[in-house]
DNA sequence: CTCAGCTATTAAGCGTTGCTATGTACCGGT
DNA sequence: ACCGGTACATAGCAACGCTTAATAGCTGAG
């Protein structure tokens, strides 16, 4: 997806991930299936899932383990009321951010 | 400024700090001091002069040595062909990521 | 004169992140 | 028996921003 895309995605790719719980619960291989869906077309499994440990680990989510009908069993997450205030600062913090750059692109050209 | 915060630079700060360059020529400790005006209230000099070395070495910025009335002599930056051409590059990613994250937050709530 | 304080740049080492690559495991269709 | 789709996990790597410290020139206060 190119390197530029890559290091925008930290940080954000969590929020992005976040902000996704915060509408339904929803497993790992979903979350990247959906995110290849919306155009992120090469995120690697490998990220959602380590991201998915390390939200976890933070206390921002609540797992559950739920069998499937063609495979293991699916971790579904979802987002906890700690999540909920971390997800809050995220889009404070994201729009503080847009809209420093939404300046620079106008006043810059 | 949290760590929420200096993840998300990753790889916008980048894009920033070449967008204030595409509008005029600046040296490292103008940057840092204009960035903290902005609001970016704890960006680390380090962080930005070892940004600019990065830019420079992939020939996106051409450089000036200029002495200074009050200080050792700066270095001076400005955005070269290439660097405008990355610029764009940066700016259409950035795009794609606001707008994904924008559709996320209305519907997400 | 000395020393603090502002200007200005550089560099080594660290933590976090996303990517690559690989492995495990369960299932249905051929 | 085998392959492909589903589902998760993890070790190692590269890039980035931060911390910290060092270097250096200039000015004004004491």
């Amino acid at each position: 997806m190119g390197k530029q895309v890559t290091e925008m995605l930290k940080g954000t790719l969590e929020g992005i991930v976040l902000a996704i719980l915060s509408g339904r619960s929803a497993y790992g291989y979903e979350i990247t299936a959906w995110l290849r869906d919306q155009g992120f077309s090469d995120i690697a499994e490998g990220t959602v899932y380590a991201l998915l440990v390390r939200v976890e680990r933070r206390g921002l989510v609540d797992v559950e383990k739920v069998p499937s009908e063609k495979g293991p069993p699916r971790k579904v997450y979802s987002l906890n009321a700690q999540g909920r205030e971390y997800l809050e600062e995220f889009w404070r913090n994201w729009s503080f951010l847009a809209e420093r750059l939404e300046q620079l692109r106008e006043g810059g050209n």
